[in-house]
DNA sequence: TATAAAACAGGACGATCACCCTGTTTTGAG
DNA sequence: CTCAAAACAGGGTGATCGTCCTGTTTTATA
């Protein structure tokens, strides 16, 4: 019998880029050892040399390309798509909060796990690190200064807003994780949600939002 | 020339901590060896291995001694000591950020670093770090009753209050981390201050509210 | 002072890790 | 087909890590 072979170079690479993404928020990155995840993607040594030639490189890619895109997509997509920036974001809480709560290990965010374990051991790591955070309290940002276009939000400070949203789900999630419990994530929801209101302006006006999605060009 | 020597089984294993604290805060628990601990603290092999059987058991020594003990000092006691709890939620806030803002980097907060890197890397870990969250927020909480005792906060709810409290400030720091800039903390408090205010409570009352430590029994 | 336990010294050991090196196979361009 | 480059295989290597082990010195107790 011949021996057959495929080569596959981008599936390859995505195999890898999988099971590094899942191993470095399981576990960690210095927890994680290359000989695990090439047996995890059943890849060997040469070929993750080929793809990744340092560890390091393998964990830059993880961040810029797995790390970012879960962000996009499980917070910055569905805020932008919400009918304004606080539905948006009481949404993501709460998916986050029902996924949390079914079976299976509180894993906590994987942009928080490397961020903590990194930031300080590689400005290469940090600023990776940071871009993605930046970007994420961007987006959030803009959709509040999108809602005040369409005469919502009052003065309500954009960038303030973002950063305490954002800090306070990474915090939560860092309780989550420790208590293995998703019971804090929705007390912290709770909590922005009963005192983000500014005065003279209540919830009254939530409902009939649904024209900003009309109005606004979605990119 | 005799050798001599002088036990000093309590200072040795403080030294062991001391450098084990610092270096667990800075570079984490995996990228701390052994080796550089005992150079760091001038101890050999024997004498480390002789207070603290296992790498495991010097840290969770490390958690529940010094880390613990770096809550209690930074957080509880100041926010305890505190006029009112929102007014010792910002003295703390603005404690740290201006220590943040003088020269050196910004190493973040040693029990949120850890839980991180060792919440799901073992049980025992994740009990002491979710113990010493529990204690942390307990304490705000309280805190916040007291005040309510006093006729103060209105229906604030307490347990809700002190998880965001927590989770802003443990997310704040993981960005001022990344970011290598105090200045998302104090966006943080701002946002915190200027939407915590339950309605129809203004900030007029804060001042004369000197009785409540008289009336408290400290413990 | 006698003596056992505690405190400390320092080297050794096996395991593991990230990286590298030498080959072999596949692929695509000409 | 030719052939060079890319893709992949797989073992080797030096370094490092956590732990353990055998001694030696100090200390507490009587």
């Amino acid at each position: 019998m011949r021996k057959k072979r495929t080569n596959d170079p981008e599936g390859m690479r995505r195999r890898v880029l999988d099971v590094a993404e899942d191993a470095f928020q399981a576990r960690g990155y210095h927890a994680s050892s290359l000989g695990d995840l090439m047996a995890a993607a059943g890849v060997t040594g040469g070929a993750l040399h080929h793809h990744f030639p340092t560890k390091k490189a393998l964990a830059l890619a993880v961040i810029e390309e797995r790390v970012a895109a879960a962000v996009r997509e499980t917070w910055i997509k569905p805020v932008l798509a919400a009918p304004s920036a606080r539905e948006g974001v009481r949404a993501v809480f709460e998916a986050v909060a029902a996924e949390l709560e079914q079976p299976g290990y509180v894993r906590g965010c994987p942009l928080n796990n490397l961020a903590h374990e990194l930031s300080l051991a590689d400005d290469e790591f940090r600023l990776a690190l940071a871009r993605v955070f930046a970007d994420w309290r961007q987006a959030i940002a803009d959709k509040i200064r999108a809602d005040q276009r369409d005469g919502e939000e009052g003065a309500t400070d954009p960038e303030r807003f973002a950063a305490l949203t954002v800090a306070a789900y990474s915090g939560a999630m860092s309780m989550a994780k420790a208590s293995q419990d998703a019971a804090v994530l929705r007390e912290c929801l709770k909590g922005l949600e009963s005192f983000e209101l500014p005065p003279s302006q209540g919830q009254l006006t939530v409902k009939r939002r649904r024209r900003v999605l009309l109005r606004s060009k979605i990119g």
